[in-house]
DNA sequence: TCAGTTGGGAACATATCGCC
DNA sequence: GGCGATATGTTCCCAACTGA
């Protein structure tokens, strides 16, 4: 095998393609998209900026082994095993440990908001000839927050701001020809993470034919494809509702459980002091016994 | 020496493309 | 539309490397 080819990551390093990786613009791309390769691409770029020579594959290898590393170790935890902590667990588990468990597709409550979606959108069929031709490119989506490939472009502004449109940005709706392409192409910079323009290596690969986001694409002509920017916000507003609807649930779930534990083990605790007792059923020890116990203090 | 880290490969899954 | 070829992503594993 040809190995080392390129040197171990620096701790700097990492830290780098982590912070972008968690970035949650970054996050909803992955999320949305089945290539990942442009995600990467963009990782790649933002850490460039950052000092860190990493290509793309590269980006993508690193953060597979850490999201391998951090499941392995989870699983290990889970099963009682302790070992050595992963040195990036943290931030692994901000973005890997808080991810909701996936829905199924087109199924259940989704399956019906879509299902919802698309029957308003066909009842308002009638009237889409009426929409502006822009209607759906509207709904184009930049690249990664980091690329600055339409930095020096003629746009004035983006479609949209990413607080207008957030997440969005990892589902491409129909887009046609060079226009659709410069808009791919125009980016909504956070001020907070853009930096002078650089000269772009990869910029040619951003428009590869083989991009990420080219799944969800619709065919052209469809009705679904006209309507698809209207679907994919609304999807996107409702999953953004699940997901806080699954946070506020796991919490309580959490909080739950705790109590549940404490009560456990105050019986187990009442149980042992019933053993050593001569009276343990009499209403006089349950009284003077029960709120003996102090639960320790809880990790979460 | 050895446990931990790393990059790369194998196997598999899935989407896209081109042809019929 | 069906089907095979192709491209790409993910998971898991392994051998080489690193550092104590």
């Amino acid at each position: 095998m040809t190995r080392r080819a390129s040197k171990n990551w620096a701790e700097r390093e990492i830290r780098g393609l982590l912070a972008v990786w968690q970035e949650r613009e970054v996050q909803e791309q992955l999320a949305g998209a089945v290539r990942n390769r442009e995600v990467f691409l963009g990782i790649s770029h933002s850490l460039q900026r950052l000092g860190v020579q990493r290509d793309w594959k590269q980006c993508r290898a690193k953060v597979k082994n850490l999201k391998y590393e951090y499941r392995s170790m989870v699983s290990r935890r889970r099963v009682g095993r302790r070992g050595k902590a992963m040195r990036f667990y943290q931030e692994m588990d901000s973005v890997l440990g808080r991810r909701p468990p996936p829905q199924p597709q087109a199924s259940g409550l989704l399956g019906e908001h879509l299902n919802v979606v698309i029957k308003e959108e066909e009842e308002a069929e009638d009237s889409a000839s009426a929409q502006p031709p822009d209607f759906v490119t509207a709904c184009s989506l930049q690249l990664p927050a980091d690329s600055t490939e339409g930095d020096d472009q003629e746009v004035d502004k983006p479609l949209y701001t990413p607080a207008e449109r957030p997440g969005l940005d990892s589902i491409t709706a129909e887009t046609e020809g060079p226009v659709e392409e410069q808009r791919l192409n125009t980016v909504s910079e956070d001020p907070a993470t853009t930096s002078p323009k650089e000269p772009e290596p990869q910029q040619e690969q951003q428009h590869d034919s083989s991009s990420p986001r080219k799944r969800l694409r619709p065919k052209k002509g469809s009705l679904l494809q006209r309507h698809l920017g209207t679907i994919i916000s609304s999807f996107l507003d409702y999953q953004r509702k699940a997901e806080e609807r699954f946070y506020k649930w796991e919490e309580e779930r959490r909080r739950e459980e705790r109590e549940h534990e404490m009560r456990i083990i105050q019986l187990l605790l009442d149980h042992s002091r019933c053993s050593l007792s001569h009276t343990p059923d009499s209403p006089e020890y349950l009284q003077h016994h029960s709120h003996v116990f102090t639960p320790p203090p809880s990790n979460n």
